[in-house]
RNA sequence: GGCGACGUAGCCAAGUGGUAAGGCACGGCUCUGCAAAAGCUGCACCAGCGGUUCGAGUCCGCUCGUCGCCUCCA
């Protein structure tokens, strides 16, 4: 199978270290609903495990999900709310939404505050090495000091340590600055603010900072060096980029991932779909008017590296599309006898080519109306085998 | 500003050097008492200019346009 990798931008065969995939996909940050481009995401990494496993492999699928950071503080004082209330209630909503949607649960499915030992291990480890500092109760992590900081974001256009540092410079309007020793520095512990939850750690209460939560939870649960690390393209950078920075300096390994994985975002009336703008589709209000085979459709009729819009029309369409898969399940019944080995081929080798769901689709749709027309139940057979694996229920 | 991506019919979109898939919408036809549904059918100077080539939507350069990233973000 190729998958294209963000970090060498080329597309890869993709061969597994060991016996059993390892993946690493990162969550979201509880505060708020479910919505499509959240879907988007959390689908594509569905379907790329149904299909690893369809194709024999074995696959440990690790999602985490950062349940204390700056947003769920502040939204849960919004709300009068206690954080970790706030986050317990968004997250299982966030996995009723991804349920309903027939997405299946990752094998681990980690929270950032079970995972306090270890990032304070890790900090303290880079303290030790020079990568990280500590000061007034923080750790920050040195980028001056790693001179390959910055790969995975020159991937994306970001070139050079010189250029990053230049900008961030240009906007040194951060109050962090003072207690960093460079405004590219980023935290791997900060010190306790009045009225925030903490942890104790050796350089007072505190938590973690933001990126720090994912290096030491994919190589707890996965080991150091993983197969495929993903998320949504807007994690690139600063995220993943730091990430990178933190795993392989504590580990003194790399590559951290071998194929880095990015998800383009869904757009609404123009704009990219996010919380800030208030442009969303939620899951839950789709959920009332189309089903889950329908939505599951209209994401996975778009390949999942390309940003799109998605409009009522087209969900109108995916909704016909599901609609067909189930007369050929009226017509072949419950049990897949019959097999057709052009189509499967023809499916597998979409699959093949970086997970191209759209022309995967377009081969069951045409084979599905072929096998109504003809009355093919073997043809039928096999669509409904492969709908399968896309996680369709028809 | 730096860097990156993209620009195919009204809309969505395939296409990775060899006569431009498919879908939606729209028009015509068939079938219907009418309509719906269904079926058949029609519908593209591939943003512009230049270059490489026997041949370019596809490769290279420039121009124009749209969008993204640059410590909120799936």
């Amino acid at each position: 199978m190729k998958l294209f990798n963000t970090l060498t931008q080329s597309l890869q065969e993709f061969v597994p270290l060991d016996d059993t995939v390892k993946i690493y996909v990162c969550g979201v940050t509880p505060y708020d609903t479910t919505h499509l481009g959240h879907a988007f995401t959390y689908l594509t990494f569905d379907t790329l495990m149904r299909y690893l496993e369809y194709t024999g492999h074995k696959v440990k699928y690790v999602q985490n999900v950062t349940d204390i950071d700056d947003d769920v503080i502040r939204k849960a004082r919004e709300l009068g709310m206690q954080w970790d209330e706030l986050g317990n209630r968004e997250i299982e909503r966030f996995l009723d939404d991804t349920d309903s949607l027939n997405i299946r649960r990752p094998d681990v499915y980690a929270r950032a505050t079970d995972e306090i030992e270890r990032i304070i291990e890790l900090a303290q480890a880079l303290v030790e090495r020079g990568y990280a500092y500590v000061n007034e109760g923080c750790v920050f992590y040195d980028v001056k000091h790693d001179t390959e900081f910055g790969a995975l974001a020159q991937s994306i256009g970001l070139n050079d340590y010189q250029s990053m540092l230049a900008i961030a410079n240009e906007r040194g309007n951060f109050p962090e600055d003072k207690r960093k020793r460079d405004p590219l520095d980023f935290v791997l512990w900060q010190a306790q603010a009045p009225g925030e939850p903490a942890w104790e750690s050796p350089w007072g209460a505190g938590r973690p900072g933001w990126h720090v939560e994912c290096s030491s939870m994919s190589m707890h649960y996965l080991g150091q060096q993983i197969d495929i690390h993903g998320g949504g393209a807007d994690l690139t950078f600063p995220h993943h980029t730091c990430e990178i920075a933190q795993s392989e300096h504590y580990s003194g390994k790399a590559p951290f991932v071998r194929t880095w994985m990015h998800v383009g975002m869904v757009y609404q009336d123009g704009e990219k779909m996010s919380k800030s703008l208030g442009n969303l589709t939620l899951v839950r209000n789709l959920l009332k008017e189309y089903s889950a085979d329908a939505i599951r459709i209209v994401l996975q009729n778009h390949h999942y590296r390309y940003p799109w819009e998605c409009f009522p029309e087209d969900l109108k369409i995916a909704a016909d599309t599901a609609q067909l898969f189930k007369q050929v399940r009226e017509l072949i019944g419950p049990r897949l006898d019959g097999e057709n080995t052009m189509l499967h081929n023809r499916f597998i080798a979409a699959m093949e080519n970086d997970l191209n769901t759209p022309e995967a689709l377009q081969l069951l749709k045409q084979s599905a109306r072929e096998a109504l027309d003809t009355r093919d139940k073997n043809l039928g057979a096999e669509v409904l085998r492969l709908t399968g694996i896309l996680g369709l229920t028809a």
